[in-house]
DNA sequence: CAGCACTGGTCTCGAAAAGGGACCGTCCGG
DNA sequence: CCGGACGGTCCCTTTTCGAGACCAGTGCTG
């Protein structure tokens, strides 16, 4: 099992990655932010095999980063983002913006526009301090507490 | 080929993740940001099997995100960055954005600040018109041009 | 309220991909 | 010019995936 071992690497990267870095997982998710909430209808807008949807959404389901709510009364259950799935919103932002500067000669599919606004939505890095614009190179990786925990 | 086909579906989210969404990739591309270059360096980092890694680096060159440089002389080879894989970085800082809040229980692992700065890198969504920072909730997907080009 | 289509979910089996070595030519420091 | 490290390929076993059969519960319809 040498790649679930990764889990316990202390690396922000790596551990969510374990749990997003598959085929499905981050397609489920992107279906779920487009309010997709039925099984059906997941294995329907994704073509994914019904064994390995429900694979993929129980192991979300036991991340907590959906929720299955069947109503009391017996209905059919829904798969729904709970906060900590909410907040991967920016991840899938991040990579769509890939997308359209890469792999979409004839523009972007899909617009995603800032409710009420003419602007739209732009995953930026930024600095939390002074709010410059920066990228990778302008970034020093530094220990941090969950790193020096383990001494 | 059922998955294969999903880099077909004019959805710029979709595409990226038929080549990035695996096991491997990103954080072979993790790797590369943290500077490593060379064949048997992202082997020990990682643990990935030989062949595994030999498939994502040439699929990676292939597809622009890494360079294979051999200098002339005939050195051994170092696979680096190109412009369109340093773009990739928004999404790895926003997959560590969320792995720093809900699978780092001691605090962020690694801290990734701005050279010359005290604050840290955040990876944020903001509306590019109005400036606000903006979440799920706030956005309301509509059709661009690659969606319509195709009618 | 009986019948029937649909829905979520399980199981099975063949195909594809991943893992783990053995092996091999090239590179390079001594 | 030798020996070890390096990048890369091949092969075989294990794991995962894909596709479909099957099944019990749901809920619409007549």
């Amino acid at each position: 099992m040498r790649y679930e071992e990764l889990a316990d690497i202390p690396c922000s990267i790596t551990r969510p990655l374990v749990l997003l870095g598959d085929r499905w997982t981050l397609l489920i998710l992107k279906e779920s932010f487009a309010g997709v909430r039925r099984f059906n209808a997941f294995r329907a807008n994704l073509g994914i095999p019904r064994s390995r949807l429900q694979d993929r959404l129980t192991r979300l389901v036991e991340h907590g980063v959906l929720a299955r709510q069947q109503a009391d009364g017996g209905e059919h259950p829904e798969y729904r983002l709970t906060r900590k799935g909410h907040d991967l919103y920016p991840v899938l932002m991040a990579i769509r913006e890939w997308g359209d500067a890469y792999m979409a000669p004839d523009g972007p599919p899909v617009h995603y526009r800032h409710t009420g606004c003419d602007g739209e939505a732009h995953a930026s890095l930024e600095c939390d301090s002074c709010g410059t614009r920066i990228s990778a190179h302008d970034v020093t990786p530094e220990a941090g507490p969950g790193l020096l925990a383990l001494t």
